[in-house]
RNA sequence: AGAGAGGUGUCCGAGUGGUUGAAGGAGCACGCCUGGAAAGCGUGUAUACCCGUGAGGGUAUCGAGGGUUCGAAUCCCUUCCUCUCUGCCA
């Protein structure tokens, strides 16, 4: 969430961030916070003032408890009744206005870099660049839910039977594909400096809270609810809360983590004519890398996650393009987020495979992710995070782009992990 | 899952109702001492919010949340976690 101090003194700056996203009523929201900021502040004082003459009393009270002076230190215990009673009363309302401060930041996106064109829809995203040959195909090229059924290596239906729609299961080359692009994700984010981890799949409230997927997004995670935990939706959620509650030193950045896991999304109404096949999933695959960042520091640490992404696609022959998203298209919590597709030739569209984001320190304030600096000041951390890479579209582009009419050639880079060159 | 023990500051560890944000030790930082270093000595060493130009002051925090009390790290309740034993299990 924001803080209330950049809110404070960069108000115009705000209202305008929000405004590019599209974020109804900004000055007044923003208005309200400060107004109840300061209200906060009085119902502090009040509070604070009451306990200290309290808690001078009960001082009070204990000396003379202890020299002996009994009828005096009675007289003294009749005396805190009343501001008791006070206290309790201000320390309720001191409450009520925290709390309702703190669900008004909640209902607050991030504001957006300068740099973030104003928009309504993916349509006012930028095109930075296009990299890549897009294949020219023949008029009896297939979509990918035909190459999987033709070559028989990934079965929805079986996976309506033992779960339901969105949850496919890989066979064969399919089962082997996964594999092998999970290795070759994982070696090479290894081999640019991150360090790999594996966390758990099912996270707690808190650290739902702590990327900001809660409150208010709960319908897009599978809950189990005996145990109140989640299905995570990406592993950005228990790789970035590895760092909630952290007070780092600065000769500890940049981190760079990077983690495989399933990905678990309930995609609540969001079925069309353009999620079928591997488009959209209840569950799948990805890698994802996530830097925590100083923040002179991040956005540097963007590029470099871009570029880094890039790389990859390039490796994996994959024509792309990279856009900048637009206010109205970014994610709730993002400063910044470049978005990566790739074409697949037989859709004949482009597909999101990636989405690196700069959280600023939305996500720190949140997690209480903070760094020593040299004058011994505790700031906030920057957090980034993107995916290196999403499976299921990588596959379709790669099984798309590559069918010839001997089978689909898979790219090289893939071939030592893969023990075959072709499906 | 059952029985027991326990969760205190960067770490170890004392503390079972009264100026305890918390003894003592270690670590770390700075200073003194030294030819240099070690040892020794001294000083300092949490987080958040609030008041104050500042020095400084206030409030809260001893796993978390409630309660009892004039006063809680200390008593009570709930909850989470760790350890030991038993059970179960990949």
């Amino acid at each position: 969430m924001l803080l209330v101090n950049t809110i404070r003194e960069k108000f115009e700056d705000a209202v305008i961030g929000l405004q590019k996203r599209n974020f109804p009523q900004a000055e007044e929201t923003l208005k309200q916070v400060l107004e109840l900021d300061n209200k906060r502040k009085e119902a502090q004082n009040e509070r604070d003032n009451l306990q200290a003459e309290s808690n001078s009393i009960s001082k009070e009270i204990g000396m003379l408890m202890k020299s002996g002076k009994k009828e005096e230190a009675e007289k003294a215990k009749a005396r805190t009744g009343e501001i008791k009673a006070q206290v309790k009363t201000l320390e309720e309302a001191y409450n009520q206005i925290e709390e309702e401060l703190k669900h008004l930041l909640y209902s607050i996106p991030n504001i957006p870099h300068d740099s973030v064109p104003a928009g309504k829809s993916a349509d006012d995203n930028i095109v930075m660049l296009e990299n890549g040959n897009i294949p020219v195909l023949n008029d009896d090229k297939l979509p990918h839910w035909e190459l999987i059924k033709k070559y028989d290596i990934i079965d929805f239906d079986l996976g309506v039977k033992i779960t339901g729609a969105g949850f496919p299961v890989y066979k064969g080359k399919g089962a082997r594909l996964q594999r092998a692009l999970i290795n070759f994700f994982l070696d090479e984010a290894v081999k640019n400096g991150y360090s790999e981890v594996q966390p758990p799949i099912l996270v707690n409230e808190d650290s739902g809270y702590g990327t900001g997927q809660l409150p208010d997004k709960e319908g897009q995670m599978y809950e189990a609810t005996a145990d109140k935990l989640f299905l995570i939706p990406t592993a950005e959620v228990p790789i970035t809360n590895l760092f909630r509650d952290v007070i780092l030193q600065e000769q500890d950045f940049p981190i760079k983590n990077a983690g495989h896991t399933p990905c678990f999304r309930r995609e609540a109404g969001s079925w069309g004519a353009h999620v079928r096949g591997l488009n959209r999933l209840h569950q799948f695959d990805k890698v994802e890398i996530v830097q925590i960042s100083h923040p002179d520091k991040s956005y540097e640490a963007l590029e470099d996650m871009s570029i880094y992404v890039q790389s990859l696609l390039q490796k994996l022959e994959l024509p792309y393009r990279v856009l900048k998203l637009c206010g109205g298209d970014m994610g709730f919590t993002s400063a910044l987020t470049y978005d990566m597709e790739v074409y697949s030739a037989a859709q004949e569209r482009w597909l999101e495979v990636s989405s690196v984001s700069n959280f600023e320190t939305y996500q720190a304030n949140r997690l209480k992710l903070r760094y020593k600096s040299e004058d011994k000041k505790t700031n906030l951390a920057h957090t980034l995070n993107g995916s290196a890479l999403a499976l299921p579209r990588i596959v379709a582009a790669i099984l798309e782009n590559n069918q010839t009419a001997e089978g689909i050639k898979m790219p090289k880079v893939l071939v030592p992990y893969l023990g075959f060159d072709k499906i």
